[in-house]
DNA sequence: GTCTATACGCTGATAGAC
DNA sequence: GTCTATCAGCGTATAGAC
């Protein structure tokens, strides 16, 4: 992927988590890498494409997150790597790619619901792998079905980035303690 | 207020929170209830003075449910009928107003900030408050911070109706199970 | 690849008639 | 209160020069 591209994507990312996919328009981006409108469209003729490209690239980060942590050995550990994700989106003041598409999805082109969707699906099944390791292991003693501790703690993690937003406190601190209490 | 006027914050509501704020016009809210243009102008000056009223009517139905719960005996009936709003969301296949409006929060007009945060406050104060209670009449078993535990229930609900839209999943249904485990 | 120029519908918003 | 008429600016998008 060229520069200019790479780097197009990049803020457009940014102001999807920031304003959201209706609120951005090509002329933020192209204003803040100073190009013109038209460049934009020259490498993603449609927003759709853009956001799509979004998507995409956030999974690709987060398949290649998955491979580097199956070199962790326990299950803690990964679980421990996986929240600091969040905890750096909260450190840039920015909610995670799902909470900002997810809450207009049913508004979203379709191609990009259906990538919305895949990831989701990594996601959940990814940390429902670990919390099952964990528990084989006996280093997770949570109660309940594995299922639903993995979107429990998704849940949380996620929403924890949007009322910090409005809150302006560490809610994520809050619910990250509360998990290490629980799992 | 006449019922034009509240049936435009009705739909001013429902369209936030399927399309988010940036995501619906005027003439969505027109072309609904069939009236024109300037007629919402008339009600409400400007798209924030909308905004505004659509979440201050939102505080004022929370402050009304949690003044019928006063009346209710016990806290776990109280955080029940807290967690049935969520149900009536997901059915209604809505997020809720924090989910739809606290991912763009830094995008809203001053005036919606303001309003928003006042609106988290009241929430975590009242689900803290209940926690308390419960907690007191050895009714809740959950450890932990009560604060940490409030932040991280409303965090597993929110976020839990924006996961359903995303997985078509009954989210909810799975992050209320783990509640009940856990409380 | 990036530019200028342009198309054109939609946006929030106002003025004034009824 | 609601309408028609109108506005200037912004939205995505395209054509063609460099």
């Amino acid at each position: 992927m060229s520069d200019t591209k790479s780097k197009i994507v990049d803020v457009a990312e940014e102001l999807i988590r920031t304003k959201g996919y209706n609120g951005f328009s090509y002329r933020d981006i192209a204003t803040v890498l100073s190009i013109k409108n038209a460049a934009i469209h020259y490498h993603f003729p449609s927003k759709t494409d853009l956001g799509i490209a979004v998507i995409q690239r956030t999974r690709q980060n987060f398949n290649q997150f998955v491979s580097q942590s199956d070199r962790t050995i326990d299950a803690l550990t990964k679980l421990k790597k996986f929240v600091d994700i969040y905890s750096e989106s909260q450190q840039k003041n920015l909610v995670c790619f799902m909470g900002a598409l997810g809450p207009t999805f049913s508004s979203l082109p379709t191609e990009m619901q259906q990538e919305l969707s895949i990831a989701s699906r990594e996601i959940r099944d990814w940390v429902t792998s670990i919390l099952a390791e964990g528990k084989q292991h006996n280093q997770f003693k949570f109660q309940g079905a594995i299922t639903d501790q993995a979107d429990s703690i998704i849940s949380s993690l996620l929403a924890s980035l949007i009322l910090s937003k409005v809150t302006s406190e560490d809610i994520l601190g809050n619910v990250v303690r509360q998990i290490d209490k629980t799992i």
